[in-house]
RNA sequence: GGGCGGUUAGCUCAGUCGGUUAGAGCGUCUGCCUUACAAGCAGAAUGUCGGGGGUUCGAGUCCCUCAUCGCCCACCA
């Protein structure tokens, strides 16, 4: 007799079941010779707690890497957490800002300090939580992307990338947020839509008689207008190119310059040229050497190459100041709505400047080119494959890499500058004195690196790059990469660039693509809307088994996952039922009970066909990264199969009085049991360990995490068919019942007539004891004679045809009322396919089997008609 | 402006290579506290597969078109 609790309370053992994984260090690879299977995480940022996103990446990575575990592979996932530039800086910057206090104040090393501590905090967390939902990482390897050897692969990366020529510093306009008061790259940007205006302002001719009109949705930025530009063959303007126009409030001219750029039907076809402060302005500003005014401060003001009534103001009251001065001098024509894209930062959601200043750059062509080849070759595929044209698409249209930062937070550029010689150092390690004229007088670049620049180097990094370690030779390339569809261009390319790059080989050869988690709204679960699930308080009441099983089942390659809290209800309910039924089969094994299991009878052939199916059903989802049909494989079969019949139906044996065939029960019941653990454990880890560790010695392996997970096949598929009869059979009577209204208590009658050509009838007569059990019956028979259909309704299956003498407990109208409807179904039925089975092009086009298998379900139809007539006419017709 | 995806039961979603009368969970309804589990058991009902057209012997599935929702990309001031 083994003990359980009489409900299933995951609080009491998951912690336990984790430590112990940890310390028999099943979490590190075995030394098998197989290759081995490795996944590297992606790094959660430092910067406060895992969402439910985190949740869902983190449970499919560990139901993977478990999976291979059990497959005997050594397995290898890798984690860490990355330090987030902007977000951790923004993070210490609030909490600075709480107190009365800016990031200068403490200055940059206690700044950083403070900051080191924040991380440690959020670190601990992070680790703490994903250790709470079971993540089977190994924590000997962890990693951090500002740890020592990480900031070593960063600056022989920069360094080497410098080297090559693909790292180069320059004044470009840039993406800037004023509020985190650094620069962005392109895709850091994200663009709305917000309503805007498009006002029309004249600008006079210098020499008189008349007004060039200018259309813009950005009047605050005339002041840096370096010129006004028409289109070459714009027949309008033709005269003016080469002339000058007075730029308002400034008492500045300007010239007006032709550039095929200009939409001749947009607006008056005339456009102000401001370099410094739009994207499109500074190239044509480059064409056509046009001197650049910038106008903002820092942080987001206008300066002093502004008039002085706006100096000092933001950008939105410049805006209202300008026109309301360009009003008053009669420069201003009219303004209409004009909705238009905004850019804003994806960390602070302030509206982003483009800006002038000195950045360094990654010369992205030519690693995008080794990227956009290894798709080509096949080197690396999609999973849902879709994602391929987003990968194919960002690398054919990639933009240079802005990669530095005006932040503290980060990896400082390793670039020093020499006050003495003016001498530019990029170096690989920590600078003095300067190289050329030996002036201790060096100062190193203030800015540090974007986050990606370390992250797209996480693969190898990880494994010890640049060291040529025993890890890197062993584990790179890696097996899969699992991560969200938000971060392909972010991560997962840049990734393959460094990979092919720096090791020569790609990163990972699949790459999965998941959905990302929303509320039952749709909408994305944020901090701000309040909408977030936290996966530790869904730990807290359903257990991390539940997390992880119900986020697999619900994932599909579809669409996003909609989830609320009582989703988790399915997981939380499927790991009940595995508590019960264990509990059921343990309570009442002693040791006597586990000696060679006994030979299979019908039912057992059966649910081993059934278990097997399962796991070939997981197997194949798997090797598509299709969780959730795994899941619902494993689902399908434990409830389904396995408690509904197999449990239910082993009672008989279970309480016989004769005790040498309840042990038997008992045994086999223990066999398929250990056998059903080990399918579901990656799905369900912890609740599957600790009833394990329950099964006596004889019957399991030591431990289920690298217990093999099923997968020969003994038994005979055929085995199966007789079993599916009789369920079909019992479901017949049931429902019956059902339909009928007859109480449980009331016995009733059973007549079985098989088919002669079916086989079944041995089987049913052998197995009446045990029907008649499942029924309810009080008299059943089984023949392959005629039937006394007399007060019977009878149902047909595959092979035979069941009799339930309902006679008294019917109501006879109801009861022809649903034939009726089941007589048109099948006679419709019957037209729909002997049209088709006259039509010449479909016997000669289908398929044989098509064929054959439609003329049998044919058959099967008419009989069923008459059947359904003659019962018809029982009922008073 | 370009691209992608969704639209299937009351709700959330599956649906493989086009192949019989389209599935699951939740919810609803009916009957059961049957000696593992009421977080359970046994049943039932519910569909113009967004609209229209086409290809095909056969379409939820392929093509076209329209509608609608969403996402991504894009320098139209």
């Amino acid at each position: 007799m083994i003990e359980m609790e009489k409900t299933y309370n995951p609080r009491d053992f998951e912690e336990k079941i984790y430590r112990l994984w940890e310390e028999r260090g099943k979490f590190r690879p075995s030394d098998s010779s197989k290759k081995p299977f490795v996944v590297v995480i992606p790094p959660p940022n430092v910067t406060g707690i895992l969402h439910m996103g985190h949740g869902l990446n983190n449970s499919l990575q560990d139901i993977l890497v478990r999976y291979h575990r059990m497959l005997g592979e050594p397995t290898l996932w890798v984690p860490g957490t990355d330090h987030a530039g902007i977000a951790t800086q923004n993070v210490v910057e609030r909490q600075l800002k709480k107190e009365g206090l800016t990031k200068d104040d403490l200055g940059r090393d206690a700044f950083l300090e403070r900051t080191w501590k924040v991380k440690e905090k959020h670190h601990e967390v992070i680790v703490r939580q994903l250790k709470k939902i079971g993540c089977s990482c190994d924590w000997s390897r962890e990693r951090f992307t500002m740890d020592d050897g990480l900031s070593r692969a960063v600056r022989e990366v920069f360094v080497s990338l410098y080297e090559r020529g693909l790292i180069y510093r320059g004044e470009y306009l840039v993406n800037y947020c004023t509020s985190c008061g650094t620069a962005l790259a392109d895709d850091e940007v994200e663009h709305e839509e917000e309503p805007g205006k498009l006002y029309r302002i004249r600008y006079p001719y210098s020499e008189g008689g008349g007004e060039l009109v200018v259309a813009t949705t950005r009047p605050e930025t005339l002041y840096g207008d370096t010129a006004v530009a028409v289109h070459p063959e714009d027949p309008r303007y033709a005269a003016l190119v080469g002339k000058t126009v007075e730029l308002p409030l400034t008492g500045r001219s300007i010239p007006v310059i032709a550039d095929a750029y200009v939409d001749r039907e947009f607006g008056s076809g005339a456009v102000k040229i401001t370099p410094a402060h739009d994207p499109n302005d500074w190239e044509i500003g480059c064409r056509h050497g046009l001197p650049r005014i910038n106008l903002l401060t820092p942080d987001g003001r206008l300066n002093e190459n502004a008039p002085a009534f706006v100096q000092g103001k933001t950008v939105a009251e410049a805006r209202e100041l300008t026109v309301e001065a360009l009003k008053q001098k009669g420069f201003f024509i009219d303004a209409v709505d004009l909705p238009h894209q905004v850019g804003h930062c994806y960390r602070c959601h302030t509206i982003v400047e483009p800006y002038m200043s000195n950045q360094w750059f990654v010369k992205m062509k030519p690693l995008a080119q080794k990227a956009l080849a290894a798709w080509e070759n096949g080197d690396i595929r999609f999973f849902p494959k879709k994602w391929e044209n987003t990968y194919r698409h960002w690398l054919e249209n990639i933009r240079d890499w802005c990669i530095s930062r005006q932040l503290w937070w980060g990896h400082r550029i390793p670039v020093w500058y020499c006050r003495e010689c003016g001498k530019m150092i990029v170096s690989r390690t920590d600078i003095e004195s300067c190289p050329e004229c030996g002036s201790g007088e060096v100062k190193q670049d203030e800015d540090v690196l974007d986050t990606w620049f370390s992250s797209w180097l996480w693969p190898f990094s990880t494994l010890g790059w640049p060291e040529k370690t025993a890890d890197l030779q062993r584990f790179y390339p890696t097996s899969v990469l699992v991560t969200a569809y938000d971060i392909i261009f972010f991560w997962v390319s840049r990734m393959i660039m460094a990979g092919l790059e720096f090791m020569g080989e790609v990163p990972f050869k699949d790459i999965y693509i998941h959905q990302l988690v929303r509320d039952k709204q749709g909408r994305k679960m944020s901090k701000s809307l309040g909408n977030g699930i936290d996966p530790l308080e869904i730990v807290e009441e359903y257990g991390a088994d539940a997390l992880k099983f119900t986020l697999a089942y619900m994932s599909s390659q579809g669409q996003d996952i909609l989830i609320d809290k009582d989703s988790f209800k399915i997981g939380a309910k499927f790991a009940n039922k595995i508590w019960n039924a264990s509990r059921y089969i343990l309570s009442s094994v002693d040791d006597d009970d586990c000696g060679d299991v006994p030979e299979f009878g019908v039912y057992d052939n059966w649910i081993e066909t059934r278990l097997h199916t399962a796991a070939e059903a997981v197997a194949a989802a798997m090797h598509d990264y299709k969780f959730n049909e795994a899941a619902h494989a494993v689902y399908e079969y434990f409830w389904n199969d396995f408690c509904d019949w197999y449990i239910e139906i082993s009672k008989l044996e279970f309480y016989d009085a004769d005790e040498a065939k309840a042990r038997r029960a008992k045994r086999k019941l223990l066999y398929f049991m250990e056998k059903s653990l080990r399918l579901m454990h990656p799905f369900l880890p912890f609740i599957t360990e600790e009833i394990y560790a329950k099964l006596p010695d004889s019957v399991r392996y030591p431990m289920l995490i690298d217990a093999p997970f099923p997968s020969e096949c003994e038994a005979a598929v055929g085995a199966a068919a007789p079993v599916t009869a009789l369920q079909e059979a019992i479901r017949a009577v049931r429902t019956a019942r059902s339909e009928f209204t007859i109480p449980p208590d009331t016995k009733i009658r059973v007549a079985v007539r098989c088919d002669a050509a079916s086989g079944l009838t041995e089987f049913f007569k052998n197995e009446q004891p045990l029907f008649s059990h499942f029924v309810k019956a009080s008299d059943l028979t089984v023949t392959e004679g005629a039937v006394d259909s007399k007060g019977a309704v009878s149902i047909i299956g595959n092979g035979f045809e069941v009799f339930v003498y309902i006679r008294d407990a019917v109501d006879a109208v109801k009861e022809a009322e649903k034939m009726r409807k089941e007589i048109e179904k099948t006679e419709a039925f019957i037209e729909r396919t002997k049209v088709r089975h006259s039509n010449e092009n479909y016997l000669s086009k289908a398929p044989r089997q098509v064929i054959e298998k439609e003329k049998a379900s044919l058959e099967e139809a008419e009989i069923r008609l008459r059947k359904l007539k003659k019962n018809l006419e029982l009922f008073g017709e």
